[in-house]
DNA sequence: GCTCTGTTTGTTTTT
DNA sequence: CAAACAGAGC
């Protein structure tokens, strides 16, 4: 029997070697649109088809949870066409709808439930939920498995607490916000408190340590995790205890990373662990039924400040690789066929990012035909933008009837961008969906309901406990709550188990005692039966004997209304949850819940007008795309003006922009804008003047791209250079003490600092901080 | 113990 | 121009 392998017949060679790559480190250095997920997909296809390779062996890490999804459902539908085929003889559609759906419910019970398919986040927190209660940190703190995972907003109330109260700081030289900022980066570089001390001895970094110190404290006490550590810990986990690793060693015998450009370094030092069993000699490495199969593209790297790091791609042939020279290399293949966007509009992607210096050198190559100019308009406020594109979006579909709604997208660079957008979509009655900003779980209502239910998962989550204590109000004011917290602290244990316990209740609550009583009788009561119910029996419990429902109703306020109605979106999700998963439980739903993602909500087929950052539409593509906003201070955002890596980032995030773009692409500008409740005078994107001019399209003819004299943030000189950094010139020869003998590309200097960009030798173009890199000159 | 209101403060991007 | 917060009044 020869095995039907229908799916490589749709591959050009690039694909194709890809996806037949079996054993070993493979990079896929994929261009935007270049059928990566394609790639992906087929290839876990082609292992368990061809290969025979068990799907619980194998490890798929993909950015978002949207794209999870839609690839466990393209590997579903794929396996059943290829069964379907091979035992019928005949394609899937022509199966009975009943035929369809068992076979998909058969392909789903083999192979798409037993892929572990899922974000870093969401398959470490599987990870963490079966062998957390074997990790113990440098300070000997444990957790359990029922952890909670802290929200972005509980974390930040946490640190500004042990900030001001604990620790007395001055909270403008120590704001929570670049506390947890330092905290995050820590995490994501693998750092303890105890190895941040290390590093950072100078005395703010020893108060951040202290302050790291304690926030873990606090997590361990709450039994909870954040999002850093849900990567953190399986990575400490591994290096401690080799019987944990090999365990999971064993399990993942194939593992894939997309977007491979945007891990950070605690997500390398994850897969890496993984891979390779912790076997730092690689002479010692055994690819026998193994694989590391990485797909990204450095020119789409814009996550960098979230510690994303894409010198990690670009060292994978130093790493995994043989390392030799792109033409003889058998361990990178590069995808640069382009199927997604029209010529003019890769041409001008192409001549944008070619203003980077630090990149693998990569084309876009045009596979369909030139399509139209690029549209451009400059408007004299954000307002008219809108206006704008609303009017150009309602023409175009008036002539063009194959379109509809979800064909057009509009992306910015911030999310307060989209209001004037929304304010005309709404006046024109077009439908459209809004991705990010307000997240559904950030209401009031959804985070006071999640809180219930955390506390009953995990009754040791303080910080959810003392959510809902007061909520609705029971009578249970500021006072009694310090009072127990301080008799929890004296004692050292969970403020639940103070409050669980009816006499001491009595004798710290007084007037309160009776509805505390209550209260941790209900929850009590459901955390009981956490095995025998549902999670959305659980809930729909808890909100109805709380009182919540109950409030709401009374308030009969047309917010009080919205309330309720979000509550009964909420069991809804978990009813959706339950149904989606075998995993029925309240952990189950609350783990999944804290790693949904606004992206998720994004249905194809929906037809609706997109609107959203251009970190949201990473992946995405669109027939016509409207790339707004394109000012100096916007984008490239004003924050990264003089520092010519961030500068080469904010391309790079441009640059994903114009490569969404299907079949045409808009770009605007506002003369004028609102910034912080003042107009402001913007002048014209840098980027705008780096695309091929020929190709812009104002609609009347005359270009109006020029931008005013004497704004140029970043000085790119070569000669005479009015301060120092002379002593650095294009041209020049130097050596490094890694990198080895390169030459100087360019100079620039933002500010006091100054960063050098060398073409190496052997390594191709990096940016470098003369100060720190120890450069030499030669002559 | 709870609510209202004036003041302050701050905006990149997100799993 | 928000949202978030602190302090005063009920």
């Amino acid at each position: 029997m020869t095995t039907n392998l229908d799916y490589l017949r749709q591959l050009n060679p690039s694909q194709r070697s890809a996806v037949e790559h079996f054993c070993g480190p493979l990079l896929v250095v994929a261009g935007a649109g270049s059928g990566k997920t394609r790639a992906l997909t087929y290839r876990i296809i082609h292992l368990i088809r061809y290969h025979k390779v068990d799907p619980e062996n194998i490890l798929a890490v993909t950015f978002t949870n949207k794209a999870a999804r839609e690839m466990k459902l393209r590997i579903e539908r794929t396996f059943a066409g290829e069964i379907c085929q091979e035992k019928h003889e005949k394609p899937f559609e022509a199966l009975k709808e009943s035929e369809q759906k068992s076979l998909l419910s058969q392909v789903y019970r083999c192979v798409t439930k037993k892929l572990w398919i899922g974000t870093f986040h969401g398959l470490c927190s599987r990870i963490l939920r079966y062998d957390i209660g074997k990790y113990r940190d440098e300070k000997g703190r444990t957790w359990r498995s029922n952890f909670s995972i802290m929200d972005e907003s509980d974390v930040q109330s946490l640190l500004k607490n042990i900030v001001t109260k604990q620790f007395n700081l001055d909270e403008k030289k120590f704001d929570a916000r670049s506390i947890r900022y330092s905290i995050s980066n820590a995490k994501n570089l693998g750092l303890s408190p105890d190895d941040y001390l290390k590093e950072h001895s100078y005395p703010k970094g020893r108060i951040i340590a202290e302050v790291y110190q304690e926030y873990q404290n606090q997590l361990c006490a709450n039994n909870a995790v954040d999002f850093d550590d849900l990567i953190l810990i399986p990575v400490r986990l591994f290096q401690q205890n080799e019987s944990v690793l090999g365990y999971w060693h064993n399990q993942f015998k194939h593992i894939l990373v997309d977007e491979y450009q945007d891990t950070n370094q605690i997500q390398y030092d994850l897969i890496r662990l993984l891979g390779t069993n912790g076997e730092t000699d690689r002479t010692q490495w055994d690819w026998r039924n193994r694989s590391i199969f990485v797909v990204g593209d450095a020119d789409q790297s814009i996550y960098s400040f979230r510690m994303a790091d894409f010198t990690i791609l670009l060292n994978f042939q130093k790493d995994f690789g043989d390392g030799l020279p792109d033409a003889d290399t058998r361990t990178m293949v590069k995808l640069e066929e382009n199927y997604r966007s029209r010529e003019n509009i890769l041409e001008a992607a192409n001549k944008l990012i070619e203003n980077n210096t630090q990149r693998i050198d990569k084309v876009l190559k045009a596979t369909r035909g030139s399509g139209d100019t690029i549209g451009f308009k400059v408007t004299r406020d954000e307002q008219e933008e809108a206006e704008f594109v609303v009017s150009k979006i309602k023409e175009i579909k008036r002539n063009n009837p194959e379109l509809n709604w979800g064909s057009f997208a509009i992306l910015y660079r911030i999310n307060s961008q989209s209001r004037p957008f929304e304010d005309v979509l709404i006046k024109s009655t077009i439908p459209y969906t809004i991705v990010g900003g307000f997240k559904f779980y950030d209401r009031q209502e959804i985070k006071d309901a999640v809180a219930y239910l955390r506390v009953i998962a995990n009754p040791a989550d303080t910080v959810s406990l003392l959510r809902v204590i007061n909520t609705p109000r029971r009578g249970i004011g500021k006072t009694t709550i310090e009072n127990l917290l301080k008799a929890s602290q004296e004692l050292s244990i969970p403020l639940w188990e103070i409050i669980s316990d009816e006499t001491s209740v009595n004798t710290i609550a007084g007037r309160a005692a009776k509805s505390l009583n209550e209260f941790s009788k209900l929850l009590q009561d459901l955390h009981g039966k956490i095995e025998e119910l549902s999670a959305s029996e659980i809930l729909t419990e808890v909100m109805e004997s709380s009182g919540y429902i109950e409030e709401l109703r009374l308030q009969g306020t047309e917010e009080a209304d919205n309330r309720l109605e979000n509550i009964f979106e909420l069991s809804n999700a978990v009813l959706q949850y339950q149904e989606d998963n075998e995993d029925i439980t309240l952990q189950g739903f609350l783990s999944s819940a804290s790693l949904a993602s606004d992206l998720d909500n994004l249905k194809e087929g929906e037809e609706r007008v997109s609107l959203m950052t251009l970190h949201s539409a990473k992946g995405l593509e669109f027939p016509i795309v409207y790339l707004v906003g394109l000012e100096q201070g916007l984008l490239p955002h004003s924050r990264s003006l003089n520092d010519p890596l961030s500068l080469e980032e904010e391309r790079r995030l441009c640059y994903v922009g114009v490569t969404r773009a299907q079949e045409q692409l808009f770009l605007t500008y506002a003369k004028e804008r609102y910034v912080w409740g003042n107009r402001e005078t913007k002048i014209p994107s840098q980027f705008l003047e780096e695309l091929p001019q020929e190709l812009l399209d104002t609609g009347r003819g005359k270009q109006t791209t020029k931008r005013s004299t004497g704004s140029k943030i970043v000085a790119v000189k070569s000669k005479s250079a009015p301060n120092d950094s002379k002593e650095w010139e294009v041209g020049d020869r130097v050596l490094h003490p890694t990198f080895g003998e390169g030459k100087i590309t360019n100079v620039f200097e933002g500010g006091r600092r100054i960063s050098i960009a060398v073409k190496f030798d052997a390594l191709g173009n990096k940016i470098l901080d003369p100060v720190i890199a120890k450069l030499q000159k030669l002559n």
